[in-house]
RNA sequence: GUGGCUGUAGCUCAGGGGUAGAGCCCCGGUUUGUGGUACCGGUUGUCGCGGGUUCAAAUCCCGUCAGCCACCCCA
């Protein structure tokens, strides 16, 4: 009896129909970034575990695919790519004009329990604006990412933007004398709020000397708490994007690095699942690399955004034309007459050249047999080589008219 | 790490102590140069794995592994 294999818990197979899902989200991906003006860039899929160590401390550790190598280093599968970054940039930053706008698209891994939207491998989609100050950079992010979204098909009905503004919420809890030391956990006390019990977010305030109702009506002023926040505003809204973006003081995101602006894209409905999030880091890359540069950018993963692309109607239709096209080819090549094998054979060939994707039957098959394996190839014609040949035949399989042709023809005739 | 649910054909699932099932998919055929429908036929299973109870276990019990979902976390 063989052993039976399967893929390692959070691992996933991509069958052809997954991986012409996952292409199709990559190029939408690409194609926006390039649109924008980024260059893409790539890291090593494989790390010094200290790289990651350095930046989020010991704790992340249990969440690392990590291991020692044949040289006994202490290495990590990559969790995100923001460190790599950081080292690239710093160690070449004087290489490139400022300020860089770089994107990747690369797989991670986490040492997670699996469960929907998460795995121990995935695919994320990274941009990033390096040496720039103005809040200008930040909106050019929060553009980018909601056209990722337009580009996917959704709309004003399905997501939302929104933004908010770290640096807005240390000025206050400095002006409400909280000390320098307490703020990591007071933007803890307010990541949380939205999932905790009020009593017990009030207690927590209490004891760094702050009432909830205070920052209640801190999150009510809005925009009007934040001078970038109402620049960036500003600039979304004269590029006609407002609708997408509304202001919720409540987001600041859970990680410690983050010093500006701070933004997640949110599905509307139930979930209201994160699908991208990033924010401002102007002190991450002289951390781990050593030069000041300011800097921002966001993330955005395959697994929850391809689970709402195939849960919304209209991006699920692009998603499965997407599916289809890939896995279809233009043209099937019919073998009529069994005796003109090296004939198919050179049709076959001269139109591939031409740069026509085509299939054929590799062994003999009924004509009928033929025909069905063409309608399941996606063909939209069929060219039969028979006895009649250097004459074939190109039928249109959607109508299924049929017309004799020279084979010197058929190329320039199916390019039209 | 904690909890709930589920493991039966390639897929979706039914069956619930006594001969292993359906639909879909796949393959072949319906008289040999024309396809989507229809009809006929065919392949596929140690009923997740290990142990226990029983004359008898896919079925009941225990364990284990895996999957899904939620919590925790989310770079």
């Amino acid at each position: 009896m063989a052993q039976k294999f399967q893929t390692l818990p959070g691992f996933r197979d991509f069958y052809p129909a997954d991986c012409a899902a996952r292409n199709y989200l990559f190029n939408v991906w690409r194609r926006v970034a390039r649109r924008y003006g980024f260059v893409e860039y790539e890291g090593p899929v494989l790390e010094p575990t200290d790289l990651y160590r350095k930046k989020s401390g010991n704790e992340i550790v249990n969440q690392l695919f990590c291991f020692e190598d044949k040289g006994d280093r202490h290495v990590s599968m990559r969790p995100e790519l923001t460190p790599t970054l950081a080292r690239m940039a710093a160690a070449r930053q004087r290489d490139f004009k400022k300020p860089l706008r770089w994107f990747s698209i690369g797989q991670f891994f986490r040492y997670e329990k699996h469960q929907k939207g998460r795995g121990r491998e995935f695919y994320q989609f990274n941009c990033d604006i390096l040496g720039e100050e103005s809040v200008i950079a930040d909106a050019e992010l929060m553009a980018l990412s909601i056209d990722l979204m337009l580009e996917l098909g959704f709309t004003a009905d399905n997501f939302r933007i929104r933004v908010s503004d770290r640096q807005a919420w240390v000025s206050y809890a400095l002006s409400q004398g909280v000390s320098e030391d307490d703020l990591t956990d007071f933007l803890q006390v307010i990541d949380k709020m939205e999932r905790t019990p009020p009593e017990k977010t009030e207690e927590k305030l209490k004891a760094l000397g702050l009432s909830l109702d205070g920052i209640k009506a801190f999150i009510q002023s809005g925009a009007e708490a934040s001078d970038s926040l109402r620049e960036s505003l500003a600039n979304l809204e004269a590029r006609g994007l407002k609708e997408y973006v509304e202001v919720d003081l409540s987001i600041v995101r859970g990680l410690a690095y983050y010093t500006g602006p701070v933004f997640e894209i949110f599905d509307i409905g139930k979930g209201m699942r994160a699908v991208a999030g990033g924010g401002r880091y102007d002190q991450l890359i002289g951390l781990i690399g050593g030069v000041e540069m300011p800097a921002c950018g966001f993330a955005m993963g395959d697994m929850v955004i391809l689970d709402l692309v195939r849960e919304t109607t209209a991006p699920a239709a692009g998603l499965d034309r997407a599916i289809e096209a890939e896995q279809s080819v233009d043209v099937f090549i019919v073998g009529a007459d069994p005796s003109k094998k090296a004939e198919t054979a050179q049709v076959v060939q001269a139109l591939r050249n031409e740069g026509i994707s085509l299939q054929y039957s590799f062994s003999e098959m009924k004509v009928g047999k033929q025909f069905q394996a063409a309608e399941q190839s996606g063909a939209t014609h069929a060219v039969i080589v028979g006895s009649e040949f250097p004459e074939v035949g190109l039928k249109d399989l959607s109508d299924r008219s049929e017309e004799k042709i020279a084979f010197e023809d058929l190329a320039a005739t199916l390019k039209r």
